[in-house]
DNA sequence: TCAGAAAGTCAACACTGTTGACATCGCCCT
DNA sequence: AGGGCGATGTCAACAGTGTTGACTTTCTGA
């Protein structure tokens, strides 16, 4: 039936497409397919394979058209709202992701044009080693969490946070003071925006790991944590 | 055989203990209990009661005997890393948690308590909702990505890690300088060191935003967070 | 052309969570 | 004390999973 890896990872989106990503087998595979299910292993080690060839994919989007001027910072948010972005379309995805280093181009790709922009962020290289896999292990994993609800439609959405904030308030006033004072604040903004909040303060944590312009005065970096606003950035 | 919801929680972690989470099966939890592996769905609706319930005991480690003095920073990063720490021990823990809010009194006082602190650190109520949402979302997420890696022997993390490290370092260093750069400090920790640098940076962001005490000269704050408005719904 | 590798098929294995029918134990009520 | 009755444990079975080995077909390249 001509089956190639490609085509196969095209009936893995189709079918996932269709009835989620946790009812995805491979027998299932092969239905769709019009072919026997145990033909995947002539294309595949074993499932692992599989689902790593889908990450793969879905990680191809996540460079192109990167803009390769602007401040690092806003590289480097833009990469990880991609990164979480591709993750949330495939929930399931953070399990092959989880499972090891990168080993496939588009992942190795993406460490590289991260590092990149972290050392030119002047963080030493221990630093930007340390920065790059908070940022990795905060995009993904945020993404893990939300994905869930990414699936359901804006209005089921917006009804579910309401449900929680109403749990949260209708909590023992006596018992729980700071829940119920902070009820209306909790699951109030959209995942997205609880996500870049995260991800703005983790990068305001880097900027204080800057090392400053070899020749110039050093005076601006300060020993301890400092809230130096410095990048005034444009949301992208 | 006087099962209940409790002995057989009990089970869990001790097969758990023995065999690493992904093994833990009906089948083999019945025969540890010496019981027949149905007699569960007497005392968990399903498995995923069973998990829950699983997921519920190790929070119930988190607070207790949590210092009740001492700075905000201190007393949330504690919770964070315990918090932690409970999830790599049942890695399946995140598919909840995930799934919602807080369900049990275990997680409302965990909730209670992060909220607390933060107010006490003169987080505006939204921001600190935010960071509440984010410090979660960054510990058990990054739990949930390193709980595989935390089953294995010390040993075993030291040679995966290394070998890792060896991918990065034998990379093209023409189409990958800055992996090859920086492949030495790749993986180079811990995995709890490199979750608690970036619980630390972002605390440092959170430390940017809070206000200064009412009677004191007030010109430490800065006026504008310009950033903050992003405006956009990102379309999910 | 034709050998040999690659690709697809089929049956089977060892698992998994879960359900319904059956047996048994212990407790409450008259 | 005896009768019921619900809670609990047992057993067999179902439908599903990933995976393997042997067999057959198809295609390619010397």
């Amino acid at each position: 039936m001509s089956l190639s890896r490609s085509t196969i990872i095209d009936g893995c989106l189709e079918v996932i497409e269709r009835d989620g990503a946790n009812a995805l087998s491979l027998r299932k595979l092969g239905k769709h397919l019009g072919v026997d299910a145990t033909a995947i292993y002539r294309h595949f080690r074993d499932k692992d394979d599989l689902l790593r060839g889908i990450g793969d994919r879905l990680h191809e989007s996540i460079l192109i058209d990167l803009p390769t001027r602007g401040s690092w910072r806003n590289i480097v948010k833009e990469i990880c709202v991609r990164l979480r972005q591709a993750h949330l379309q495939r929930p399931d995805l953070a399990a092959f992701v989880r499972s090891g280093p990168p080993l496939h181009e588009q992942e190795f790709l993406l460490t590289e044009t991260l590092l990149r922009h972290l050392a030119r962020a002047r963080l030493p290289p221990k630093d930007a080693a340390l920065a790059y896999h908070g940022l990795i292990e905060l995009t993904v994993a945020s993404a893990a969490i939300d994905a869930p609800m990414a699936s359901r439609t804006p209005q089921e959405r917006h009804d579910i946070y309401a449900r929680w904030r109403g749990i949260y308030a209708s909590l023992d006033a006596q018992q729980y003071p700071a829940s119920v004072a902070h009820a209306p604040h909790l699951y109030a903004t959209t995942a997205d925006d609880r996500f870049e909040f995260a991800l703005e303060r983790l990068l305001d944590g880097l900027e204080g790991l800057r090392q400053s312009e070899p020749g110039v005065s050093r005076q601006l970096t300060k020993p301890g944590r400092s809230r130096r606003r410095t990048n005034q950035d444009r949301p992208l």
